[in-house]
DNA sequence: TCTGGGGTCCTAGGACCC
DNA sequence: TCTGGGGTCCTAGGACCC
């Protein structure tokens, strides 16, 4: 058996670049990429991070996730957009579209992110870089924006170099590249070693990606079990995932919302938390499954996060009864608190066509599968947000 | 006007069973 | 009668990713 060809392919600056290329085909004369500029959330609605900066910002010093007040910091005149989801979508399809003109053997790894299995093609490592070439020279010409791509022999690797120098480049990163290209960077840059890890390493002698790989794997595992192992065969390049272009199944759904204001009134909380409910059962039964675990996650004015689950008594999509565990199990956790932010998600799905239904509550539960039925073909015909259930028209939120 | 939202996977401890 | 040990399931919390 062979090596593997296997590509990352990654959106340089995703959303703000989407962004950007919509602006100006929309006749705006401005390219937001080539000034300090952020795509935000609504600070208004406390949801002020930054989800994607130009690389002017960058230079700033501007990191994504940090709160846009700090960033203003860095830079007083930093231009601020929001984002739109249905755009970013749109543009994803047709990066997706494009590559699937080489192969199927696309994983969607994200909106913006990709890995492709070009094995089949049957291609030397020269051939491979040829249709990198392509792939990249299509999407600036065709679309706008600009990708960065990875090539190696393995997920892993070809997901490294595709962060290396950016943006509009392409990188290898083939086993015999690797003390060379990637040992002598910082164990931070390593996929899967994040902010809580690294001090834990540094406090044990490894700062670089080649520190860790020259370190006992034995030792790893003792101090960090699994992902000890995973981290040093990660640092030695060793991955043997396969690029997984049927798409799978969740294994959950959730839905959160940070309030804009707090709240500790326990009435108002459960009108919220139907408004989520409802979107997550309504994605729920989109997926065709059934879910037999609700978890509720709340969120304090403190920023103190603390989840409480239960078990459904059947399987089931029923936004009714969905909705009445997680009412349950918010109370019972529900000490007063002031709540910044509340969600629910379902988890231990499994699909309908194998699915037992409970014998005891067929029959509402029947009535209550046709109310759902119903509000979701409206939903689909006029909109999400068309109809919802008459107890929260009343007495809207806010 | 200070810190999003959607996921996956792992771990530790307790309950329970044989 | 000073109290093993293996296994599974469940819950809460936390790490990581984009």
């Amino acid at each position: 058996m062979g090596e593997r060809q296997i590509i990352h392919v990654d959106v340089n600056n995703a959303f703000l670049s989407w962004t950007a290329v919509e602006k100006l085909k929309n006749g705006e004369i401005l390219d937001i990429r080539a000034i300090p500029s952020i795509i935000g959330g609504d600070e208004k609605q406390r949801r002020g991070v930054v989800l994607a900066k130009s690389t002017p910002a960058k230079h700033l010093g501007i990191k994504t996730g940090e709160p846009i007040y700090q960033a203003r910091k860095k830079c007083p005149d930093l231009k601020i957009y929001s984002g739109n989801y249905e755009c970013y979508r749109k543009y994803s399809d047709a990066l997706y579209n494009l590559i699937s003109e080489y192969t199927n053997k696309i994983e969607r790894f994200s909106i913006d992110e990709c890995f492709v299995d070009l094995t089949d093609l049957n291609q030397d490592n020269l051939g491979i870089m040829n249709i990198a070439k392509q792939i990249n020279k299509r999407v600036k010409q065709e679309f706008g924006f600009t990708v960065n791509i990875g090539i190696s022999n393995n997920k892993l690797l070809a997901k490294m170099a595709s962060d290396f120098e950016k943006p509009d480049k392409i990188h290898t990163l083939y086993k015999n590249e690797i003390q060379e290209k990637m040992w002598n960077l910082n164990v931070s840059e390593l996929f899967m070693v994040g902010r809580q890890t690294v001090p834990k390493l540094q406090r044990i002698g490894i700062d670089t990606i080649g520190d860790l790989a020259k370190t006992e794997e034995r030792y790893l595992i003792r101090r960090f079990g699994k992902y000890g192992r995973m981290m040093w065969e990660y640092a030695n390049g060793i991955d043997n995932q396969d690029v997984e272009f049927t798409p799978t199944k969740p294994k959950g759904i959730g839905n959160s919302i940070t309030l804009p204001y707090d709240v500790n009134k326990l009435e108002e909380l459960e009108k919220i938390l139907f408004k989520l409910v409802e979107q997550v059962s309504y994605r729920l039964r989109k997926q065709k499954m059934l879910a037999r675990v609700v978890c509720i996650k709340i969120k304090d004015k403190n920023f103190q996060v603390y989840t409480h689950q239960s078990r459904l008594k059947s399987d089931t999509n029923c936004t009714k009864e969905i909705y009445l565990l997680s009412k349950k199990i918010l109370k019972e956790m529900y000490k007063n608190e002031q709540v910044r932010l509340i969600g629910v998600r379902v988890d231990n799905l499994s699909e309908v066509e194998n699915s037992q239904m409970s014998i005891f509550n067929f029959e509402t539960e029947n009535r209550q599968k046709k109310i759902d039925s119903v509000i979701d073909e409206i939903k689909d015909k006029y909109g999400y947000n068309s109809i919802t259930r008459a107890s929260t028209i009343k007495k809207d939120i806010k």
